[in-house]
DNA sequence: CGACTTAGTGTAAAAACGACGTAAATGTAA
DNA sequence: TTACATTTACGTCGTTTTTACACTAAGTCG
């Protein structure tokens, strides 16, 4: 084996979550050195066969038990002492997913005590450089939140319109105008209107959509600014 | 050392440059195996105490004899056959640099016999995943061209209206209308126009322009669409 | 049935975009 | 020196998109 093969590398998701209206991101509590008893973003070292983004998926689910998540390689860290023990590269991915009660998280696997929903305004001190993987991933989602239908994937199947807003408004850090929010996401024609509506609330229940994947993959290439 | 150190990782370079109206990569004709003689993307394995940023710039300063160029890293390719004598992960760059007539490039380092500007357009079977590396380069400077003022980076310091729309017609690959570019380009204030003719060419002179990047700092946070 | 809460709707003014054609400047070749 | 070829430079108007803004309808709770 050459000289050069004395590095490692491992994956830190960002995970984001939309829970009771907050904008929040997984952290476990690490129960290993370095940094034992630390909070972290959840992450570990790549396998000998896995592709980065089979890794990605595979840390995910020992997380959270969630298969088929949208999830995106955003950016790699890698400065020379960002891990005591050696060098290591990190690749950071962000992820999406839809936070119901109902779903609870199953056990995770033994690299942490245990794992955290936290507000995202709210965060602890990180281990290693996570708090810059975690700034990078969220202006990433920032970002990507104008042009690609990312903000669906925080919401459960069937959402209102409020609900969408309202996920854009903790996003982007600003308050929109509800008609034209409405006037506009309707027009790319990607909702569907599920006739049905929302229940269990204690005044006017509103009308449900769900967000149509085949109409919006027939918008593709044309540059959309939601 | 933990078993996990034996990995290796590299950097690639996508070196985009713009010359005789051509959109043109940087590309090397490798000396060493794996891939002796091939056609191949700059690129070198990463240095153990260099950060990821300062191996892309010595890697490019050691090819070209250029430094301070607009460079970022834009993806990690880390497929576990990607390369033949271990696990290799890549980081991938991409450059834009001035390609004056004049300064030619200086001579390249030992990883390479020769290395040659070739149109994007007929590129050759290049090593490794090489061509999936410049793939997505090509894309991913589609996009930003649109929102982030990297076009200039092409060109010389001072240029025309007429070149500069050439770059983004190139990179876009759409026909723009004149008039129209002009006053979009000129209407976000950040070009300077330098009172200064063209020179040396056998019909009308045009305007020279500079991009002027004080007045574009001030516009940061604002969503611009070149 | 009254009070409260949230859903849902339209219009007008301003700004941005897209299409389009002609005259002035300059070098070159006859 | 003149005619020609080439490229710069410029403005308007109709269309579309964006923004600002306020009230009524529906449903729940007491």
């Amino acid at each position: 084996m050459l000289p050069q093969f004395n590095s490692a590398f491992s994956i830190d998701c960002v995970i984001f979550g939309f829970d009771a209206g907050e904008l929040k991101i997984l952290l476990i509590e690490r129960n290993e050195e370095p940094f034992k008893d630390w909070w972290a973003l959840p992450g570990n070292i790549v396998g000998e066969n896995e592709s980065l983004d089979q890794s990605a998926s595979r840390i995910l689910h020992e997380l959270t038990g969630l298969g088929d998540i949208y999830m995106e390689q955003y950016y790699t860290f890698g400065d020379v002492a960002r891990h005591p023990q050696g060098r290591v590269l990190s690749v950071a991915y962000y992820a999406l997913i839809r936070l119901g009660g109902d779903k609870a998280l199953k056990p995770i696997s033994n690299y942490a005590k245990q794992a955290y929903w936290v507000n995202i305004k709210e965060l602890p001190r990180l281990a290693f450089d996570h708090q810059q993987i975690f700034d990078k991933g969220l202006e990433k989602i920032k970002r990507r939140i104008k042009h690609q239908p990312i903000a669906f994937e925080l919401l459960p199947e069937k959402f209102t319109l409020t609900q969408l807003q309202n996920i854009y408004e903790l996003i982007s850090d600003k308050k929109l105008d509800k008609r034209n929010f409405r006037k506009k996401m309707l027009s790319f024609g990607v909702l569907k209107d599920l006739d049905e509506k929302q229940k269990g609330v204690s005044f006017r229940a509103a009308t449900l959509y769900r967000f149509d994947k085949r109409k919006y993959a027939k918008l593709f290439g044309k540059e959309i600014s939601f």
